[in-house]
RNA sequence: GCGGACGUGGCGGAACGGUAGACGCUGGGGACUUAAAAUCCUCUUCCCGGAAGGGAGUGCGGGUUCAAAUCCCGCCGUCCGCACCA
């Protein structure tokens, strides 16, 4: 039999098979086990891109196989599809965000479509449609009913570029994610999503989420920050005359006191400060009378939250002149600093120093020359042993300390608590880092927040019989800010409480809110409602979820946020959105450089010996690193022509071999090259002589150990390993004479396949005539007996080095192979007539012989 | 600074503490062909050697073990996350 496999052919042929007989359309009620196999959805950026292609076919690898396992596979697709992209389309070129953006969807889902994913479409999605916004402003107010959301002027990070707010978590290095715009502080009323309510659950599920990559459970852990530690009181000195106090003149005089946080309560007697935040109250009440301090806060405040400016920035304070009481030593006097180092959104806004056992104390103490005091003492120190240039922040023995002395670090750190919580002046407590959500955003394309502001009512939530709050088609882009404020018409509403004058929110929803329950939507949508939950729970949790890394704290902990919360209010029972979660690396190219130093696309460059040169002139070319395709760099590989070249089984099978998943995978010309010959090697195998009889054990043992271990190899994610098993399968097949094993290993290896080159495989099961769709195949069996071999290769060492490896039969006992090593002619040359003075065996792989 | 991951041929990478380098790519040699493409065979960690064979070898230095890429200790390097978090 001679010819080629076909994909231009075959690609098509098959796709519209799947898609005529409903292959992949989730079916609830089948009866057989569930397996939902998600990918993170796309953003409709107009083309796939590599990584696409990569994280689908991972994804499709998983649906395919779980199929041929028996298992009823939910594997949807859709649409990320709010975003600013499509506002800046709108402004650069004139298009409505809307069409814009449904284009965009239209041509990636043919490019989707060409890959032949093993998608059920008949639930695609876009979070732009408004039956799935009207939904998710439906949830909002159960939310926000519930009480879990609130409105709060705060200060947000702003971007100037993108004119909108930004959450921490889009916040990079003091840039927005997406700008690269340096952020800056400004105030605004914002709602915000309380995420801070679920910090210990969140926290806590963790451990419960097995199938999760450690990095990623650690990143969510840092990022919630939890730091148990006691809240305690400083009264502030009054001694002289009441009315002189700063706090007093600024209206605190009810609480002269300030409030401080610290995970170290064991080193009380060590503090030689207390200092305040310049936002802190007391801060403000000093700088109200002291223009120095009000020129301090205001310098301090001015300072950005960048890296640089951080790492730059030296510590400094000011010296009220205010006194805090000792809370343990009434007589003990610390002096009151506003310190340029203290965060007011962290713990109580304001902390004692500790210079001889915290590095930023003690970098603040040596500055303005505060005492350094040791109370903790390693095994090697005493109480008088002087700190060094640097603090001690480890463990060891209290001293210095009154009631602490000779206790450890954790006992006089609760023996600390105790005597607080006693006599009433702290109380143990946690704190986070994490932050509430700020959902609000300052744009057009994003679901509308469903909220009218009345001036008599305040804030009124839209009523549900009014949902969705659609979007207005009429906006216009042509100055930059959100033109939902500038749409009157929208904009001019009536309070559903008093009919009076109100105005709509003109703000909408952060994208990541859309995101965090679009794979609840996935498993049920009615029309009437968000979801149902008893449909939705038969699917959830996602089995297996497969995504970039990039988004192991912000998308990941929204939706772990939003899955929590939705079943504090009774709607979803289900703990935890993703079973099991896998992040794969990114594909790479390398990148090309012109002499002027301008970035070249990979086809503009060609290689002439070992140089390379630009295609058009011949000038040439500097290759740079291997970096994540970008269009920055332009080292971008449109998956679309490589697709038309070489179809679509070569891609998938590229996208899966050499590398690791979870690690990048560089593009090569040579790789997918390579991936081709596979498919034809196949092809070549299943389109070749059948016949022959009699048997072949060896490659019959073969074939059920590459059953096994693609099987295995596929459940672990470790794809490469299961393409390299089939590699090795192919090579013994190619070579083997025929013979009714040969003919019942080419049936076994087109379902070996098929998960991984659908279309190849559904060619060749063609030809060899098997049952039905080889999508719709069982997954073969293998037979334990056949995974052993009754030979074995035993390896033969003396003093640990390899000097022969000998053939025996199976199951040989010590002595036997003891012999059989000693008689081999390599080792006794080794052992020079020298008796073993020691042989190890270990059954059926080696023997060690000591001498 | 804190936390984490990783370091194996020319390259991507394999390797329950037990034959290091599977498999792929690249490269060399060969077959088929008028020629090419396609395909197939073969070699390809390094050093000495014609070969047989020998030696070295998993970032570096130690250690545990009959046996270490793998376990332990200490360095060095690369990458990632967080970053004045009290």
């Amino acid at each position: 039999m001679t010819g080629r496999f076909d994909p231009a052919v075959a690609d098509v042929r098959w796709q519209k098979t799947w898609d005529e007989k409903r292959c992949f359309i989730a079916d609830p009620d089948s009866g057989k086990p569930k397996a939902y196999v998600l990918e993170m959805f796309p953003y409709p950026s107009g083309r796939i891109h590599m990584g696409h292609v990569r994280n689908y076919t991972m994804g499709d690898v998983l649906a395919r196989y779980k199929r041929m396992k028996g298992h009823e596979v939910l594997h949807p697709m859709g649409w990320d599809a709010f975003g600013m992209p499509a506002e800046n389309a709108a402004m650069e070129r004139g298009v409505h965000p809307d069409g814009w953006t449904r284009s965009n969807i239209a041509a990636m889902r043919d490019q989707l479509k060409r890959l032949g994913f093993a998608l059920d479409w008949s639930r695609e999605l876009a979070t732009c449609d408004p039956e799935y916004y009207g939904h998710e402003q439906a949830l909002f107010l159960d939310l926000y009913e519930a009480g879990l959301v609130y409105r709060k002027e705060s200060e947000v990070n702003w971007d100037p570029v993108d004119m909108t707010v930004l959450a921490n978590e889009q916040v990079i290095d003091g840039k927005g994610w997406r700008s690269g715009a340096t952020v800056e502080r400004r105030k605004l009323s914002q709602w915000f999503l309380k995420i801070t309510d679920f910090a210990d659950e969140l926290l806590d599920g963790l451990e419960s989420l097995e199938d999760w990559p450690d990095k990623v459970k650690l990143m969510q852990a840092n990022w919630i920050g939890r730091s148990d530690g006691l809240r305690f009181r400083f009264k502030l000195a009054a001694d002289g005359a009441d009315a002189d106090y700063p706090w007093v003149k600024a209206g605190l005089a009810a609480a002269p006191e300030v409030e401080v946080f610290t995970t170290r309560p064991d080193t009380i007697f060590g503090a030689s400060f207390v200092a305040v935040a310049p936002d802190h109250p007391l801060a403000r009440a000093v700088a109200a009378e002291n223009p120095d301090a009000a020129k301090f806060v205001a310098e301090a405040r001015s300072v950005g939250t960048s890296e640089e400016a951080v790492e730059s920035q030296e510590k400094s304070g000011f010296l009220t002149g205010i006194e805090a009481v000792h809370p343990l030593e009434p007589e003990w006097r610390l002096p009151v600093w506003i310190a340029n180092f203290v965060l007011m959104e962290y713990g109580a806004g304001a902390v004692f120093g500790v210079p001889a056992h915290d590095q930023r104390d003690f970098e603040f103490a040596s500055k303005y020359e505060l005492p350094i005091r040791r109370v903790v003492a390693r095994p090697d120190q005493d109480a008088s042993t002087p700190i060094g240039d640097a603090a001690e922040p480890g463990e060891g023995v209290i001293v210095n300390s009154k009631f602490l002395d000779g206790l450890s670090v954790e006992e006089a750190q609760d023996a600390v608590i105790r005597r607080a919580e006693e006599q009433g002046w702290g109380t143990r407590e946690t704190a986070y880092r994490l932050r509430d959500w700020g959902v609000s955003r300052q744009r057009y394309w994003g679901t509308p927040i469903p909220i009218v502001h009345c001036n008599s009512c305040g804030p009124v939530a839209v009523p549900r019989d009014q949902l969705p709050v659609l979007l207005p088609t009429d906006v216009s882009f042509d100055m930059p800010g959100n033109p939902l404020d500038r749409n009157e018409g929208w904009r001019r509403t009536s309070c559903p409480e008093c009919g009076g004058e109100a105005l709509r929110e003109t703000d909408t929803f952060d994208t990541f809110v859309d995101s965090s329950w679009y794979f609840i939507r996935f498993a049920s949508q009615p029309i009437d409602k968000a979801f149902d939950p008893s449909e939705a729970e038969q699917w959830l949790p996602v089995g297996q979820y497969i995504g970039g890394v990039e988004h192991a704290i912000l998308h990941l902990l929204y939706a772990r946020f939003w899955t929590r919360a939705l079943r504090r209010i009774g709607r979803l029972d289900i703990e935890e959105p993703f079973n099991g979660l896998f992040t794969q690396g990114m594909v790479t190219h390398e990148t090309y450089r012109a002499g002027d130093g301008s970035w070249l696309s990979p086809d503009e460059v060609t290689k002439t010996g070992d140089d390379w040169v630009r295609i058009v002139d011949g000038t040439p070319v500097s290759s740079g690193r291997v970096e994540k395709m970008s269009k920055s760099r332009r080292n971008t590989v449109d998956p679309e022509p490589i697709v038309d070249k070489y179809g679509a089984d070569a891609v998938r099978w590229f996208m899966l071999s050499d590398s690791p998943p979870e690690r990048d995978l560089e593009w090569s010309e040579a790789g997918i090259e390579g991936a081709a010959r596979f498919v034809q090697r196949v092809w070549r195998l299943a389109s070749g002589d059948t016949g022959g009889e009699g048997k072949d054990r060896d490659l019959q043992r073969k074939l059920h150990r590459t059953i096994a271990a693609v099987g295995e190899a596929i459940e672990a994610l470790q794809f490469n390993k299961a393409v390299a098993q089939l590699y090795e399968l192919v090579s013994a097949m190619e070579k083997a004479a025929p013979s009714a094993a040969r003919t019942e290993a080419v049936r076994v290896l087109v379902r070996l396949v098929a998960p991984m080159a659908p279309h190849l495989a559904e060619d060749c099961w063609e030809r060899i005539r098997g049952d039905g769709l080889v999508a719709d195949a069982p997954w073969p069996a293998f037979d334990p007996a056949l995974l052993v071999e009754d030979q074995v290769i035993l390896a033969v060492q003396v003093n640990g080095k390899l000097r022969d490896t000998l053939r025996a039969p199976r199951g040989l006992d010590r002595a036997a192979a003891e012999a059989l090593a000693l008689a081999s002619d390599k080792v006794q040359r080794q052992l020079a007539g020298a008796e073993p003075r020691k042989v190890i065996v270990v059954a059926d792989r080696l023997v060690n012989i000591v001498a």
